[in-house]
DNA sequence: CAGCAGGGGGCGC
DNA sequence: CGCCCCCTGCTGG
């Protein structure tokens, strides 16, 4: 249950030091059909002292390959009797050797040594059968194994029978059936797809089996079958239609329905379709026609030939649904177009099998070779009559009823617990941490599942959802696999989800640069508008956990065997919402942990090893300690003596874990923990995010459509304003214009919300124009005889100094980047405010560097809730740093300010961004480049440095 | 008997 | 160095 969690240190002196930390990770040496746990990284033993049961393939290589050659050869391997007259194919034998398996597989668990290992295991998943044999016209997915297959026909037919078995060095052409079949040293005919299928035609076809789904039901499908079959009614529906599927498969093309992904119209994937398809089968030309999407039109002489229409469909590779292959299998898995001409054993009425236009059938084909079963085989499928059958015509209805969701059978498990499948306990007992054991337990869940279906075939399909469970037994409990209905701007959403990583995975990304499962599945496009706060934040919350998780990563290499790893005593828990998270309390001597802080909690199993899980401090107290003499401190800085060692206080933390096995049951076991990453700044950034939904400003920032809430520029300003407020000698036209806009919508009495966008160049005269606007504020204030003298301060000393509590809070216009909104002394002062920022105090924000910050840190100052905000900004400059790439092209960076800009650049005949053209700071020659290349030429420079 | 992974060799960039 | 091809052994249906 728990497997992937587990993180086990195998260490003969059961010390944990960095230095002796060894990851078990596993590898799949099926060959072997054993988990073998790969303990890094010494492994003295000698090939000779090893059983050969022990032997990797590798090392049973001497009757093998290796060492048959004389080593003439000058590269020699020093592990094994292989040598090469090359050195590159040393160096890449000697990848043999190694532990690491750095390459995983996309869609299942599996790791590999070999890049080329892995690309073919995932190819595997599709269950594209390229390879056909020339003799019977099976599909094979490898060559290796087509041509294994023709070795059977060489010893059935025997020498002379007109085809080249030995690798096919042949250029006759073979007539079968009529049809010549060319043979190029036996290379089966290759598969062309022409053109893609798309997702319309899908529906439709959703649309035409919805409507058929009722007369499609169990018995009228099993009646197709019978008629269909020329088997007795006794055999019919007895038979695996996986089985079928092999014979029924000897003329089959295939068609890999998975190559745009499984079939989810709600994650927007494209769903294939089959539509003007055409491609080359034994060098028969076949079409699919657009009128009808399973119509298949063999070519076979220029004409088209209906008796050749027929489908079916079937799942991967005709294999059966059994626990082997619902982890392999996501989405729905494969068509077969084929022609009514079966191979032996099995006969088709072709017209039995046409489509037409308007109706689908999803038969599934049956061997008529059933007479051969076993009496056993027989005996099984009488207990459970038409399993595998029934299984598929569910398979296919529920593709239907869940309006071509993915089948839940073959859904991708959600692998946020499953991506690392833990270390082998011994086989037997309790082995819930055993793979093997494991995949039998999902088949027997499986194989119960389907004889419940075939209980509820008629009615409807099973529960989805039950069927997932069934199908992939989480690392978790069930309750824990259930979301938690909690208010999405509960920042436990967040914590929970980085609670269910797992530390291996840190370990991990150093060789693999892979994320934690479907982290960034979810994670999609900003937009630049959005409908709701819930779409915002559904959007922006995959962001924030990849950022979280990048961000985890830089530190745990930065820190890699630097990092503490401290001795803690488990104290008591608290499990009364074991629905959300696990409490639990831990007594610790080490005073550097904080609160929000994530750390790897491990406690021993008791057997050397010990299970690891993440953990977040959600409090801290500190303790008296008399009683804490007994805690070791760090095994990192001291290894001796220090259980006696006095001290004074200790730090009781509330510790919460989605994982509430994980907390060790007793005081006695033996626990550490070791410091991740603070969660602080992302949960600052989360929360202000929630508060700011409370704001007014926020629906402009969700969908700035409102073009009313931007000051409209006037060009016309009192002549006395000019003169008085603004000085022509210090400003030049523009930036007069700004600050007399600015400063109007300061100070407007309302509460109107404003929003004003200031595109500022470098030199450009940011600052003289933000203090213009403050002098000219204070100006105004001044002869409408509002303001009093304190105040003053603010405006002629703005400097950080004095930015203290008692000065901000009686401004109501606050200054600054989106980073000092974030430094402590404006947290202390716009703490006290903020959760009042209904009524806040400050009624307008201007915000420098407007485009260093995302957008959700623009949305933290406006947590405090004024109602206007004044950006200013130069989108060619400095962006705001994203660190995952991912997030980054999905423009995550992308500011607030660079979206108000594009969005109101140009409102009808309002040009409602100001934009400073005129720079003061560079020679014209050298403001050249910068002009030409990031704006437009429209970069002036003053006269006096031209 | 076929799927699949491990492994070696050839070849082209 | 990466890719492709081929062969081989193990495994489970």
């Amino acid at each position: 249950m728990m497997d992937s969690l587990e993180y086990i240190l195998i260490s003969d002196t059961e010390s944990i030091d960095d230095d002796q930390q060894q990851i078990c990770t596993t590898s799949y040496d099926l060959a072997a059909n054993d988990v073998k746990t790969i303990i890094q990284p010494q492994d003295n033993e000698t090939a000779s002292e090893k059983s050969e049961k022990e032997y990797t393939n590798l090392e049973q290589s001497p009757k093998r390959t290796i060492g048959r050659k004389k080593s003439r050869n000058p590269y020699k391997c020093n592990k094994c009797k292989f040598s090469s007259k090359v050195e590159a194919k040393l160096l890449k034998h000697e990848i043999n050797h190694s532990k690491e398996y750095l390459f995983r597989c996309t869609m299942c668990e599996k790791r590999f040594r070999i890049k080329s290992y892995c690309d073919r295991h995932i190819s595997s998943h599709k269950g594209e059968r390229n390879h056909t044999c020339p003799v019977c016209k099976k599909f094979f997915t490898t060559k290796a194994n087509c041509q294994r297959h023709m070795e059977n026909h060489k010893e059935a037919a025997g020498p002379g029978n007109g085809y080249c078995h030995s690798a096919a060095h042949s250029n006759l052409t073979e007539e079968k059936d009529g049809i010549k079949i060319k043979n190029e040293h036996g290379a089966p005919p290759k598969v062309i797809k022409t053109k893609k299928i798309d997702r319309e035609r899908m529906i439709d076809i959703a649309a035409m089996e919805e409507n058929n789904k009722k007369e499609n039901t169990y018995e009228s499908r099993n009646f197709n079958s019978k008629r269909t079959l020329d088997g007795s009614e006794k055999n019919n529906g007895n038979k695996n239609t996986e089985q079928g599927a092999d014979d029924f498969g000897s003329f089959f093309a295939t068609i890999d329905m998975l190559s745009k992904g499984p079939l989810n119209l709600e994650n927007g994937i494209d769903v294939p379709r089959l539509d003007d398809f055409e491609f080359n089968l034994n060098n028969e030309k076949v079409i699919t026609s657009k009128s009808s999407a399973f119509e298949i039109v063999v070519d076979k002489e220029g004409k088209c030939n209906k008796n050749y229409q027929r489908v079916s469909k079937q799942n991967t590779s005709g294999a059966a649904l059994d626990g082997n292959h619902l982890d392999k299998t996501p989405g729905i898995s494969k068509y077969f177009l084929g022609k009514d001409k079966q191979a032996e054993g099995g006969k088709f009425d072709a017209n039995e099998f046409s489509i037409s236009n308007d109706s689908i059938l999803t038969s599934s084909v049956q061997n008529s070779n059933g007479s051969n079963a076993s009496e056993k085989q027989k005996a099984e499928q009488k207990q459970k009559p038409k399993l595998s059958s029934i299984s598929v015509e569910n398979f296919d209805m529920k593709i239907l009823n869940d309006s071509f969701l993915v089948p839940s059978k073959f859904d991708k498990p959600e692998r946020t617990d499953t991506r690392i499948v833990s270390p082998t306990q011994t086989e037997g007992k309790d082995s819930i941490f055993e793979n093997k054991f494991e995949a039998k337990t999902i088949k027997r869940k499986t194989k119960k599942e389907k004889q419940q279906k075939v209980g509820i075939g008629k009615e409807n399909v099973s529960n989805k959802n039950d069927v997932r469970q069934l199908s992939f037994p989480g690392p978790f409990p069930k309750k824990m696999e259930q979301p938690v209905r909690t208010q999405f701007w509960d920042h436990n959403n967040l914590i929970r989800k980085i609670l269910v990583w797992n530390p291996v995975w840190f370990d991990e990304y150093e060789k693999l640069k892979t994320t934690p499962p479907d982290i960034s599945k979810d994670v999609n496009h900003l937009l630049t508008a959005y409908e709701s706060r819930k779409d915002y934040f559904i959007t922006v919350l995959p962001h924030l956990i990849l950022e979280t998780w990048e961000s985890c990563i830089q530190e745990w290499q930065i820190l890699k065997g630097k990092r503490p790893v401290t001795k803690c005593v488990f104290c008591n828990r608290n499990d009364t919402d074991i629905s959300k998270f696990s409490h639990a309390y831990f007594t610790v001597k080490d005073h550097s942990f904080k609160k929000d802080d994530v750390l790897i909690l491990r406690s021993s199993t008791g057997d050397g090893k010990y299970k690891a899980s993440l953990c977040y401090i959600e409090d801290i107290t500190n303790k008296l300690l008399n009683i804490i003499k007994s805690i070791p401190t760090s095994c990192h800085a001291d290894n001796q003596g220090s259980s006696a060692e006095k001290c004074d206080t200790a730090l009781k933390l509330q510790l919460k874990s989605s994982h509430f096995e994980m907390f060790p049951s007793s005081k006695k076991i033996e626990s550490t923990l070791e410091f991740v990453h603070s969660l602080k700044d992302v949960l600052s950034i989360y929360d202000g995010l929630a508060t700011s939904f409370e704001t007014q400003l926020i629906r402009h920032v969700l969908k700035p459509g409102n073009i009313d809430i931007f000051k409209s520029i006037s060009t016309e300003h009192k002549e006395r304003d000019l003169n008085v407020l603004v000085n022509e000698n210090d400003f030049n036209a523009i930036q007069r214009t700004a600050i007399l806009n600015t400063a109007d919508m300061i100070l407007e009495r309302n509460i109107r919300n404003r929003v004003c966008l200031i595109r500022r160049p470098f030199g450009t005269g940011k600052t003289d124009i933000l203090i213009g606007i403050i002098k000219a504020v204070f100006q105004k204030e001044i002869e409408m005889n509002t303001l009093l003298k304190k105040r003053n301060e603010l405006t002629s000393q703005i400097s950080e100094e004095r930015l203290e509590k008692d000065v901000l809070l009686q401004g109501n216009v606050i200054c600054g980047t989106f980073k000092s909104f974030g430094e402590q002394l404006y947290l202390n002062v716009l703490s006290s405010v903020k959760n009042n920022c209904r009524k806040s105090i400050f009624t307008c924000m201007i915000m420098d560097e407007a485009q260093q910050a995302s957008e959700l840190e623009t949305l933290l100052p406006l947590q405090y809730g004024p109602s206007k905000l004044i950006m200013a900004g130069d989108p060619e400059q400095l962006a705001p740093t994203v660190k995952s790439k991912i997030s980054r092209d999905k423009s995550f960076g992308q500011s607030l300010f660079e979206r108000f800009c594009d969005h109101f650049r140009f409102q009808g005949d309002k040009n409602t961004v100001l934009v400073l053209k005129t720079q003061y700071r560079s020679h014209q020659e050298i403001a050249k480049f910068p002009s030409e290349m990031f704006y437009g030429r429209h970069l002036d420079t003053h006269r006096y440095l031209i």
